[in-house]
DNA sequence: CCTGTCACG
DNA sequence: GACGTACGTGACAGGG
């Protein structure tokens, strides 16, 4: 039937419907394969109840769900920005884009996309066209966008609270007639969009302007009219900017179309198609009920894991992968890989899965340093091989080692050679565990590995504070099995053995285990992280770290040593002079070093008031008893510095010189991602994330970290991160405003709390309010907060109070995030990242410390997410400079620079950093950043 | 291997 | 009413 006179055109907001399921509804999965399903299957409900519901007399004759063509449109070209802050889709919901067209078409309901317009356009090109045929038009949405569309026999319809939208309700929200709602929009703007529109003006102003004037282009020519200055201004001064966006708002009615108004007629749907796609998609309820409507047999759905025909192409349907945990362990079932068949053999079954679990077996710990020795890999559970690569025939019997090569093995060159694309094909996925360390291992020789996943990561996305991610720990917990002790093989101490000798049957045991175990955790945890909702978290925050750090660690960076020899010198000589001293007071030796021994010098032998034992019956020392002490007494004092000496050398000095590479010179840590709870990293190997600052003698040590030749050493670091996210999250104005203001935050804190103005303010004063305000973040208690600021209790307490009655909000965020982590089991950051809180019901001193942890995570997690979202986008930020980032300190990163390129570095970075929540989370107070640089750490700190 | 101590944010 | 408490880490030394 030809449209025209009597016809009824319906068209349905498509990109609404799939927005509106997604977040209405759980993270469905589909059951046989974990694929996000949540939004299609509530698309389809929508669909469905939308055909049941336009049956009768009144039933639309042609009828197109619309969709928004990903990508650009053409008003990016009138406005690069236009929609620039809008966040990605969630990566659930990318999957089911797609799908929702498919549904479409299986409803027999015309589809329509156009490349370069947004839906929108479409609607207002057909609604144009509908009505000069003399037809009527509704358009199924709720969009004010579409609101210019509406009059002369076009109206809107909001599904959802089923109600009419015609010309007297596009006025109660705009204020004008429909023809002039483009006029409204231009001149109030759309912050979601990025719509400018005119500063200072919303759709109230805009409505009043335009109602006196007429309409926008006469507003505009007579704005010098307008009797308020602010209102004037902001017209005569953004006119520009008010046409280009009347141009974003304006829907297009010329869309070229690659269909006719006729093409869009109401089609009885084809229940065959139609079942077919429900059961597919395995939606076993509205199957049912479609195929009662059309008197049919329901479909059968087979939903048991693997029995998916796979809807990314055949080659994962052809072998479905049994389950996880179904297939036993049997070491028997591995297989020594030893010849060039049987390694083609296991490329291709590779090939076909489009995914492997590799893991690579080394002779150390240190990326740097180990050597490969063996690599394996697996595609199935229960399946897994082993190809070793530099084993010997050694027993590890010291007196009879043997370092012949042993038997069994292709040479090490021509596997890499043949992995080698395997491994760096973008259409095979390679899965690990931990798979940084092998990555780091593999590229010494050659290999890039990409794309990966890394069930490590993937753990820590969804069981953050539960359990650790270490492979022994997930495969006892979610395999129910035990894997292998390495100790088994290797043993421990100081007859340790490496790997490469290790005999070959052994090897190929634990080794295919390893690759095997880490397959299963992956298909186990796949379709959960979706379910758990962190999938945009892993992602976005702890995939793409992998090869940022491994970067950084590659780099590493120049530790001199002779610095480091002279100081450890030094401190030598006055720890020696210090120790006489202290055995002179003493009145006889002793090993200073040793808590329990000074313990009774001090608390029996001498009599002070302070001792306490620990729960293994020895006297406890800490640092803040001795200080009590020093008040009365020399040799607590002589003590104290000895150990701040002792420290210092031992841990940084000394430590740090064994740290050294050989080949590089530098120290080359190493980043655990999933170290710390709350999303930071931890250092280790060594720890470079706690060189000492704070005292004069320890910062001195970080004038042995130095630039190579030509180069600087650039520090930035979040000036106040913690606090910000605070003011942020628990959304205290006046901390806000102080930030946005610049002002002095702890002075500010001070002021408000203690009424002394900010001009009288003394430095005890804010210093007491810099550790109220750094108590809160730790979840405040009287206690800690007097044992800070050795003040009475009472005091401190007092203090707190005043701080709670002064900004209300703190105390608020601080019982609203304790009553969530009791409902929840766990806190949330701003960007999703779940800490899970395992111990907020307990019972007993742990519930506070849960609490206090509850409190803390959601800030520290923040600020790490921020810093974390920073450096992943620095590599492509400092593309093009002669720098490379070296270190993380959890606020701070470091840079080695060539001199002539700082300024712009910094300048480069900066920029990053300070925009590293948006688009994700926008910040309602400004990230600043200082910076620094200098030949050595000491200078750029 | 555990505990105490102390370095960092 | 008593108890024990600031949050998050890692390395080293002593001592069993």
């Amino acid at each position: 039937m030809a449209f025209g006179k009597g016809c009824h055109l319906h068209l349905i907001d498509g990109s609404a419907f799939i927005f509106r399921a997604y977040h209405a509804l759980p993270p469905l999965t589909r059951k046989s394969d974990g694929l996000p399903i949540g939004a299609v299957a509530g698309f389809c409900n929508m669909l469905h109840k939308y055909i049941e519901a336009n049956t009768g007399p009144d039933a639309p004759t042609h009828a197109a769900v619309i969709f928004d063509y990903s990508g650009k449109s053409f008003r990016n070209e009138i406005y690069d920005k236009y929609k620039a802050n809008r966040p990605p889709a969630p990566e659930d919901l990318v999957p089911q884009f797609p799908l929702t067209r498919q549904a479409t078409r299986a409803f027999n309901v015309a589809c329509e996309e156009i490349e370069g317009y947004e839906a929108d356009d479409i609607i207002a090109t057909l609604s144009c066209q509908a009505r000069e045929a003399g037809g009527r038009v509704t358009i199924i949405s709720s969009d004010k966008d579409l609101m210019q569309l509406v009059g002369d026999g076009v109206e809107m319809l909001d599904a959802m609270k089923n109600k009419r939208i015609g010309p007297d309700e596009v006025v109660e929200k705009f204020g004008v007639k429909p023809e002039r709602v483009v006029d409204v929009q231009a001149l109030a703007g759309d912050s979601t969009d990025n719509v400018p529109g005119a500063p200072g003006i919303g759709i109230k102003t805009a409505a009043l302007l335009i109602n006196e004037f007429g309409d926008l282009d006469t507003l505009l020519e007579r704005a010098g009219e307008i009797p308020q200055p602010k209102r004037r201004e902001s017209l005569q001064d953004n006119a520009e900017l008010i046409r280009i966006s009347r141009r974003l708002v304006q829907l297009d009615c010329n869309t070229p179309l690659d269909f006719s108004l006729d093409d869009l007629e109401v089609k009885e749907p084809d229940p065959e198609a139609l079942l077919a796609f429900l059961a597919e998609m395995e939606f076993r309820t509205l199957a049912r009920r479609v195929a009662e409507q059309f008197k049919v047999e329901a479909p059968v759905i087979d939903d048991t894991p693997g029995a998916s025909a796979g809807s990314d192409g055949a080659e994962a349907g052809d072998m479905p992968d049994p389950t996880a945990r179904e297939i036993p362990f049997d070491h028997a079932k591995y297989e020594h890989v030893a010849t060039a068949q049987a390694l083609d053999d296991w490329l291709m079954r590779i090939a076909r899965a489009g995914y492997v679990a590799v893991d690579t077996e080394t002779t150390g710990l240190d990326e740097m340093v180990a050597d490969l020795v063996g690599i394996s890999l697996s595609v199935t559970p229960g399946e897994a091989c082993y190809i070793p690569l530099a084993h010997v025939k050694g027993t590890g019997d010291d007196l009879f080692a043997d370092d012949t090569p042993a038997e069994g093995q292709l040479p090490m060159q021509q596997v890499l050679d043949a992995l080698k694309p395997m491994l760096e094909d973008p259409q095979i996925l390679k899965i690990g565990q931990n798979i940084k360390y092998d990555a780091k291992i593999l590229h010494r020789y050659g290999v890039t590995v990409a794309p990966f996943d890394d069930t490590m990561l993937m753990s820590y996305a969804m069981h953050g504070g539960l359990h650790g991610h270490g492979m022994d720990a997930l495969s006892e917990r979610y395999l129910h099995h035990n894997p292998i002790p390495i100790k088994e093989l290797i043993g421990s101490g100081k007859s340790q053995l490496t790997f490469d000798k290790v005999p070959l049957e052994e090897a190929v045991k634990y080794a295919a285990e390893d690759a095997d175990i880490t397959l299963r955790l992956w298909q186990t945890f796949k379709p959960r992280l979706h379910r758990a909702r962190v999938t945009t978290v892993y992602e976005t925050l702890e995939r793409p770290l992998v090869p940022v750090l491994a970067q950084m660690e590659r780099h590493g960076v120049k530790v001199d040593r002779d610095t480091l020899s002279r100081m450890s010198n030094a401190f030598a000589q006055k720890m020696a002079g210090l120790e006489a001293e202290i055995h002179e007071l003493a009145g006889e030796a002793f090993n200073v070093g040793s808590p329990a021994q000074l313990g009774e010098i001090l608390f029996d032998k001498m009599g002070l008031e302070g001792g306490k034992k620990g729960k293994t019956g020895k006297y406890s020392t800490p640092a803040d008893v001795l200080e009590d002490l020093a008040t009365e007494h020399d040799l607590p004092a002589r003590v104290l510095d000895w150990r701040q000496l002792s420290k210092l050398k031992s841990t940084y000095t000394d430590a740090l010189q064994t740290h050294i590479n050989a080949e590089t010179g530098r120290v080359h840590t190493s980043y655990s991602i999933t170290g710390a709870n709350t999303g930071r990293l931890a250092s280790t190997d060594p720890n470079l994330q706690n060189i000492p600052v704070r005292t004069e003698e320890g910062r001195r040590i970080r004038e042995a970290f130095v630039a190579q030749k030509g180069n600087r050493l650039v520090s930035l670091d979040y000036s106040q991160i913690e606090l910000r996210i605070l003011a942020h999250i628990a959304d205290i104005d006046a901390l806000k405003q102080a930030f946005k203001d610049g002002h002095d935050i702890h002075a500010m804190t001070a002021s408000e709390m203690f009424d002394v103005p900010l001009d009288q303010m003394t430095p005890d004063i804010r210093r007491q309010a810099k550790a109220i305000n750094f108590g809160v973040i730790y979840g405040i208690s009287g206690f800690g907060l007097a044992r800070n600021l050795r003040i009475p209790r009472a005091e401190a307490q007092a203090f707190i109070d005043r701080y709670f009655e002064r900004f209300p909000g703190i105390r608020k965020y601080m019982d609203d995030t304790v009553a969530y982590a009791k409902e929840h089991g766990c806190v949330q950051t701003l960007f999703g990242r779940k800490i899970h809180t395992p111990e907020i019901n307990a019972k007993g001193p742990g519930a506070g410390f849960a609490k206090r942890a509850a409190i803390n995570a959601p800030i520290q997690g923040t600020a790490a997410d921020v810093i974390r979202r920073a450096m992943i986008r620095m590599p492509e930020a400092i593309r093009d400079l002669p720098a490379r980032m070296l270190l993380q300190v959890h606020d701070e990163l470091i840079f080695e620079v060539e001199e002539a390129a700082v300024d712009d570095t910094i300048a480069a970075v900066r920029k990053v950093m300070e925009s590293a929540a948006a688009p994700a989370v926008h910040l309602a107070v400004p990230l600043e950043v200082d910076a620094g640089q200098g030949m050595s750490w000491a200078e750029a700190h």
